[in-house]
Order: structure tokens, then C-alpha cells, then sequence
DNA sequence: CGCCAGGGCCATA
DNA sequence: TATGGCCATGGC
């Protein structure tokens, strides 16, 4: 018995609704409140995306010319500015040079993968929610969940995200949407009980659906 | 006061 | 490969 990853899905659209991600304008703010983010609250992460809209720095040519430091001043709220003013400078660099909708996702990521203060998670959120191409971002919530509804997942980031993306149809919007879930899914999440019996996905569990 | 948030790097074994 | 310490800020 195992829970079907879509029949999973579909609990978790029916009970919290479509979280519609991202949450941004261009695909370039895309990539900077994915950096923003790491480990850190979405408040946070919209103080400092405003204070570089209302700096009018929120343009990959200017972000490009300024000095790190500066940067750093913008995002303080966001933490960890040493890195992130770095890992933002580089992604502007990235976006200024212009996206190469030819090369494919693997390239893509090798590369994103290459900028220091990007890892996994970062550049598969920026491959899916700003270049729009179909990969499941995985994070810890997701492993913990597939943990709790008893499925035992693969260690490693890289082989988590074949087991799910075999398991489910090829599709940009559904990774949106699946990876939006179980964060929405989190924030209303039990994080004492080790298995999932005092949550909301109890029927899922017992259906084993 | 401590915990944690839409992680990642680096040293170590 | 897989841990542990570290990075920084703000809400609760």
C-alpha cells in the first residue's frame, strides 16, 4: 500500500485552496526573493524585495554596478547578507546576460548550481517559478511529509526529486502548485508529533490513499 | 529566553 | 555520503 503522490495532491489543493506562487512580478524578483528566502520568513523576505523596489535596484543592470556592501544594506532584514548580497549580484549577472530559453533545464542548473550561496533547492525554485521549467522543488517539509504518511524517501536531494518527478505527470503548473501545497501545508502543521496522526492529513494516513 | 523561518557552505570523518 | 557549526534577522 502506498499513498499516490496526485491523490495526494488533490487533498491537499481541496483542503487549503490554490496558493498561486510566486509571489512576484518578473521572474527576476522571482530569483531574488528565492535567495532572500533561504531559511528565512516570507515577511522578512517582502521588507527587503521592497526596499530594493523603492531604491529602484530591483533591475538586474543596476544590481550588477552597485557595491556588494550596499546590497547587503538593502536585504539586511532578509539575514545572512554577506551571502545573499553576493548570490543576489551574481543572479542579476545571470538575468542581465539574458535567459537562453534553448539551453535545457540540466545546463541551466549547472550553472545556477555554480553561483556560491545557490544550492539545490534555490536553483531547482528559480528553474520552476521563474523560468518556468518542470521540476519538483524539494525541500525538508517534503521529505518529513512523505515520511509521516509513511513512505520511505530516498536520501539526497537529487534522488528525491526523480523519485517524485517519476511518480507524477511532467507538468510545470502542477510543481508550482504541489511545491506551494506543502509549504501552506507546514504552516499548520503538528511539529511535535513524529507521524502525522494529529494533523489534518489523519484520513489520508488511515485511507492510505 | 528559546525556537524557527519557503537553505547553503565548509570542515570533518 | 553524512553530520555539525555557522551564517543574521524578526515574529512569536
Amino acid at each position: 500500500m502506498e499513498v499516490d503522490l496526485l491523490e495526494l495532491y488533490n487533498y491537499l489543493l481541496r483542503h487549503y485552496g490554490n496558493q498561486s506562487w510566486w509571489p512576484a512580478d518578473t521572474p527576476f524578483e522571482v530569483a531574488v526573493g528565492a535567495i532572500l528566502t533561504q531559511n528565512t520568513s516570507w515577511t522578512n523576505v517582502e521588507r527587503a524585495i521592497e526596499r530594493l523596489r523603492e531604491s529602484e535596484m530591483l533591475v538586474p543592470e543596476k544590481l550588477i554596478n552597485i557595491p556588494t556592501e550596499e546590497v547587503g544594506q538593502l536585504i539586511v532584514s532578509a539575514g545572512f547578507r554577506n551571502s545573499k548580497s553576493k548570490a543576489i549580484k551574481e543572479i542579476a549577472r545571470f538575468f542581465a546576460e539574458g535567459p537562453d530559453h534553448m539551453k535545457n533545464t540540466t545546463v541551466i542548473r549547472s550553472e545556477l548550481l555554480n553561483i556560491k550561496g545557490i544550492g539545490n533547492e534555490t536553483a531547482d525554485a528559480i528553474l520552476l517559478y521563474a523560468l518556468d521549467r518542470p521540476v519538483f522543488v524539494v525541500d525538508k517539509y517534503t521529505r518529513r511529509l512523505l515520511t509521516r504518511l509513511g513512505i520511505n524517501p530516498p536520501s539526497g536531494y537529487r534522488a528525491l526529486r526523480k523519485f517524485l518527478e517519476d511518480k507524477l505527470p511532467k507538468k510545470t503548473e502542477l510543481y508550482k502548485e504541489y511545491h506551494a501545497l506543502i509549504v501552506r501545508h507546514n504552516k499548520s502543521f503538528c511539529r511535535s508529533s513524529p507521524s502525522c496522526s494529529d494533523c489534518c492529513l489523519e484520513q489520508v494516513c488511515l485511507q492510505n490513499i
